[in-house]
RNA sequence: GGGCCAGUAGCUCAGUUGGUUAGAGCGUCCGCCUGAUAAGCGGGAGGUCUGUGGUUCAAAUCCACAUUGGCCCA
């Protein structure tokens, strides 16, 4: 038992680490701790999957600390934590992936591959990483169930996808639409944000001005043209409409003998200084609701969205006035157009297509021409019939296909949407129950993103994703079915293929015929597969199959207690969580009453708190990138500091959601002022229980020293702020309360104080007391830092002879220790300490030099409940002087100062304050003893006279006349400098003890060695140690005393050559010894 | 362009509802202790709390604007 750690464990963390983790692994801890917590209530937490297609790295040591800590508390607080592991593995990136593993590219390249064997691919890749992720999880000790997680491609899982796909369809909350989205006409695929992040480059496009004269305006807009601006003329013969802003001011000019609107601002730009003449002005939201000529008259195109108006001016704040004429031209392929087009009602005609080629003939433009091409041909048609105002080139950077390097265009395809803007304001009412760590992201980041709900765009044209369940009929396009489960297909196709895996492209084989009336088409189900951000919102339900399987476990675990992720997925599986739990909890309402056998789940959202992280920066602040090369390898970092410290010394360094910087310093700093003091702590414990052969008991020890009861209450004081850390989601103040006491109050103060009495033969009460304190305070700090340090706290734990792991018990709760009366005292001792370490440094005096007395003086105003001079041996000790005299009242001797209580006169005086404040300064005496008495007094200021009572004014004490002092305002101290010839010997025999003390050490004596001691000394020294020698041996452990030779030997003169084991010492007053010390 | 966050000592960060002298660690200077010893401790020095304006008797704290950086979304 009690074993040494400290070395062991600073010097190779990782070795000691894995020895506790094969523990683990060994006794299957985890079920352990679930099968201890069978009946207990649950505290639910979700996992957020990672995806699997990337090698972890050490930001995701961080979120994964954040998930294990809090967890791993609640377990200690009884709760049972289920923690199933999650993968998140459909989407995009890990087609990309694939794509580069078969050397293929786009989509004709998968198409011709065959989706079958890519999507098989597909699903290999997936688990490339998995193994790595398992270990690095393992090893920064994160419990999770790796043996049972959810997969989001599982057929189950995508199975309960189409289920609650098929409830937003029951409720008319799922619709077709279009989508604008940056496309590739040679590739005929959209591209997501990130591809079309990489493709960007500088080319030359024409810039032009283009006119709309309005129809039936009257007023100073009569004959009037709108004028307004693009560089992508080929979208002209699809302009469906003009935009204004509503507040703007636009001018009506005269120009070329014609009439124009624009702002003011552009006129000179588009017509030339000095060539234009104004008008008038009018309001954007005027000119709402006027029609113009249309641009090009031509037969032909695709109407994307039928609407009732064309060709009219309407107004929207997404117009700027930086840009442009202040006047927009609309065409589909424009995201906000193509809003502005739905919600008006304007018909929405594209003249290209989505291969990027027009259409149809348009002027001297052939159908099938590319895009860019026809930009030239149609601004000369434009100029000829002198509808274009000006042109002009720009270079500007435009995005270009990341694959085949064709430019993009955007545009609006086909897509299906989740209605969800149907119930933002239960999202939104949903989001005011949750617990957001920060509470801004959730009223701000978060909120706002609500307020602003669109429809969910769902669908995406790929093909390595959970395929959607909709069918639809060839005949009529309105008729479509969206299906809800794998039986429902069965009965549909007429039974499924043995071994049914939903993925395409056995999926896209499953026909049946239509079931409308009268009609005789047949039903396919459309190409798309579900946005992958959907699978994981679902993950709530579709990690237990529901609701086919598991309903009840499933009403238990929803909604989570508690989620953790990145501040990157505030838009992403937040929102994907929430927006699905709210509609399923609370918008479906049909489900509920239709099948009353199903457990209600709990209405709203998915997670009642959620614990956001930011960013990891490197040690100068920047983000992490290949590029940069400064990422961070996991197993590198653990190898040099260990988990723990890591674990440590991330959720230490800062505000959980604030970015904050990897640094080795900081961690190595961990490892030595944290975790080098707890275990230097516990070995100093160990050495002299091993000593001394103590062995805790279950006796309890009815009367123990202040100092004792000091430090219990504080450990539980900790106990408690941690515990309040921990459920406030704030795991940066539960780690600085600890470090606290671990260092300055456990280490620094009680062990430093209690030395003695570990060794104190002649008190066995208070040696006794002693071990048992020390061995409570440091099992309650293993588990007060289980949850974040768990192999340390497990190690120590069990070093301190403890039988199970520390993770299997409850977070410590010891309310009888705490007394905060005993705490508040000890307060004055150590200011005290601290002022009189102070004074000695200024006067020079070192405390080895005993001095007579000290006195202490203890502000009235810190209206203690329990005393200090309970501690008044800790106080002797700790400034070595004899006596300690405590002050009562406020002799003449020392010094005060009064100040105003700013919180109770601040109101009163109001405009006053400053000037009272002064007067109060200057105050005397007898006066500040009247208030201190109960009395009053009266202060003009002005006009003004305040009365004063005792609350009004603070008393500060500063000095001793006389002595010398030091005053910090809440105490005083005046340290008795006169250093008697007795005091003075006494010293000296201090500084021979502390010789013999060194050079025990340095012969390698254990502590317990005793030794022969023999000092050589001159005249001034001998008479010091005649008096002292006794106690010097008793302190050094010489049973046979001091022997103090009267002759000195030859080599006694010298300083050099002496025999062994003796040693020549220099002390203060210019002082020689020589020292024998050997083992006796 | 919109939203959110941050800017405090040379560095990394605390700072509770506005209140008296803004704290800690690292680094630095000086010193000390040691029956925890390849550790440890104390005492100094070091701050226009990003800037400007405002509210208030009183602002690091509340408000506005600006500025720098970060993230998310356009």
């Amino acid at each position: 038992m009690f074993e040494p750690l400290s070395r062991e464990y600073l010097a190779a963390p990782e070795a000691l680490e894995e020895k506790v983790l094969e523990n683990w692994q060994a006794d299957d801890l985890f079920a352990a701790t679930l099968q201890a917590r069978k009946e207990a209530d649950a505290f639910v937490f979700y996992e957020g999957p990672p995806t699997a297609n990337g090698r972890p790295g050490i930001h995701h040591v961080l979120a994964r600390t954040l998930k294990d800590s809090v967890c791993r508390y609640w377990t200690m607080q009884g709760r049972r934590v289920l923690r199933k592991a999650g993968w998140d593995t459909h989407g995009l990136p890990v087609e990309l992936e694939v794509e580069k593993q078969l050397g293929i590219s786009g989509k004709p390249d998968i198409e011709k591959h065959g989706i079958g064997p890519f999507n098989e691919a597909c699903r290999n890749s997936v688990f490339t990483y998995k193994k790595e992720w398992e270990e690095l999880s393992q090893r920064i000790g994160y419990q999770l169930d790796y043996e049972n997680p959810y997969v989001t491609f599982d057929k189950n899982y995508v199975e309960s996808v189409w289920f609650l796909l098929s409830r937003f369809a029951a409720n008319d909350l799922l619709y077709r639409g279009h989508k604008v989205l940056p496309w590739c006409g040679r590739c005929g695929t959209g591209l997501s944000s990130h591809e079309v992040s990489q493709g960007y480059k500088d080319i030359d496009d024409p810039s032009v001005w283009v006119s709309f004269p309005l129809q039936n305006a009257s007023g100073i807009l009569a004959d009037a043209a709108l004028v307004a601006w693009t560089t992508t003329p080929w979208t002209l013969p699809s302009n469906m409409g003009a935009c204004v802003h509503p507040n703007l001011e636009y001018a009506v000019i005269s120009a070329d003998n014609r009439h124009f609107v624009l702002l003011e601002s552009k006129a000179d730009s588009v017509f030339g200084e000095g060539t234009w003449e104004k008008l008038g002005t009018v309001q954007g939201a005027e000119l709402t609701g006027l029609s113009y000529e249309p641009l090009f008259a031509f037969d032909g195109g695709e109407v994307v969205h039928e609407g009732t108006k064309r060709h009219v001016v309407s107004a929207d704040t997404f117009v700027s006035d930086e840009d442009g004429t202040g006047i927009v031209h609309l065409a589909p392929y424009g995201a906000d157009d193509f809003r502005i087009a739905q919600a008006e009602d304007i018909t929405a005609l594209l003249a290209v297509g989505n291969e990027g080629r027009f259409l149809c003939d348009v002027a001297d433009v052939k159908a099938g021409t590319f895009f860019r091409d026809a930009n030239k041909p149609l601004a000369q048609d434009l100029k000829d019939r002198g509808r274009l105002i000006k042109r002009s080139q720009c270079n500007h950077s435009y995005p270009h296909c990341w694959r085949c390097d064709t430019p993009l265009l955007y545009f609006p395809s086909p897509a299906w949407f989740l209605k969800t803007t149907a119930y933002k304001d239960a999202m939104v009412e949903e989001n005011q129950r949750i617990r957001w760590a920060p509470s801004e992201i959730g009223e701000g980041r978060f909120g706002e993103w609500l307020e602003n709900n669109i429809d969910w765009a769902l669908s995406r044209d790929r093909y390595w994703g959970s395929p959607l369940p909709v069918w639809m009929c060839n005949a009529d396009e309105n008729h479509w079915d969206c299906l809800g489960s794998f039986e429902e297909l069965a009965d549909r196709v007429g039974g499924l293929p043995t071994d049914f895996d939903p993925h395409r492209p056995v999926v896209d084989t499953l026909h049946y015929p239509c079931t409308a009336s009268d009609c005789t088409g047949t039903m396919h189900r459309v190409p798309q597969v579900i946005d992958c951000w959907f699978d994981s919102g679902a993950m709530p339900l579709a990690q237990y199959h529901w609701p086919f399987e598991n309903q009840e476990l499933v009403a238990e675990q929803f909604p989570a207690d508690f989620i953790a992720e990145g501040l990157d997925q505030t838009r992403g599986w937040f929102y994907t969580l929430h927006a699905i739990s709210v509609f399923l909890t609370r918008v479906d309402k049909k489900l509920w009453a239709e099948n009353p056998d199903l457990p209600r789940l709990t209405p709203g959202s998915a997670y009642k708190s959620v614990l956001v992280n930011g960013l990891l920066l490197d040690t100068d602040g920047q983000k992490m990138s290949k590029r940069l090369g400064n990422i961070v390898n996991p197993a590198e970092a653990i190898g040099q500091h260990g988990a723990d410290a890591i674990r440590w010394g991330l959720l230490a360094g800062g505000a959980a959601h604030l970015s904050r910087r990897y640094d080795d310093r900081a961690l190595a700093e961990v490892r030595r002022r944290v975790f080098g003091t707890l275990t230097a702590s516990y070995d100093f414990f160990a050495l002299y229980a091993r000593t001394e052969g103590w062995e805790p008991s279950a006796d309890t020890i009815s009367d123990r020293p202040p100092l004792d009861r000091w430090i219990l209450s504080r450990t539980q004081a900790t106990a408690e702020e941690c515990a309040q850390a921990w459920e406030d989601l704030e795991p940066s103040h539960a780690l600085r309360a600890l470090e606290g006491l671990i260092v300055d109050e456990i280490s620094n103060w009680y062990i430093r104080r209690s030395r003695r009495r570990f060794w104190a033969a002649d008190d066995p009460v208070g040696q006794q007391s002693a071990f048992t304190t020390l061995h409570e305070v440091l099992s309650t700090v293993a588990q007060l830092i289980a949850p974040v340090a768990p192999f340390l706290a497990d190690a120590l734990w069990q070093r301190l002879g403890h039988a199970e792991s520390v993770h299997l018990t409850r977070f410590p709760e010891h309310s009888v220790w705490r007394d905060p009366a005993l705490e508040s005292a000890m307060d004055p001792i150590l200011r005290a300490s601290s002022l009189g370490r102070s004074v000695r440094e200024r006067v020079q005096i070192r405390v080895r030099q005993p001095l007579a007395k000290v006195l202490v003086h203890i502000n009235a105003e810190a209206k203690l409940v329990a005393s200090p001079r309970d501690y008044e041996a800790t106080l002797r000790e700790e400034l070595n002087v004899k006596e300690v005299e405590w002050v009562e009242g406020t002799p003449d001797f020392l010094q005060v100062r009064a100040k105003a209580n700013f919180k109770t006169l601040g109101r009163r005086a109001g405009k006053d304050m400053k000037e009272l404040a002064a007067a109060i300064g200057t105050l005397d005496r007898e006066t500040l003893f009247t208030l201190k008495g109960g009395g009053t007094t009266e202060v003009t200021v002005g006009d003004t006279t305040y009365a004063l009572t005792g609350e009004d004014v603070l008393m500060e004490t500063l000095s001793v006349e006389g002595l010398e002092a030091a005053g910090d305002g809440k105490v005083t101290l005046g340290l008795v400098t006169d250093i008697t010839p007795e005091l003075e010997r006494e010293g000296l025999a201090r500084e021979v003890l502390n010789r013999i003390q060194t050079q025990r050490k340095e012969s390698g004596l254990e502590v317990s060695d005793r030794i022969r001691l023999k000092v050589f000394a001159d005249a001034p020294l001998r008479q010091a140690l005649q008096e002292h020698g006794k106690w010097i041996a008793d302190e050094v452990l010489a049973p046979d005393g001091l022997d103090l030779p009267d002759a000195l030997p030859a080599w006694a003169a010298s300083t050099t050559d002496l025999p062994e084991n003796v040693h020549h010492w220099d002390l203060p007053g210019d002082v020689g010894v020589k020292i024998l010390v050997e083992k006796a």
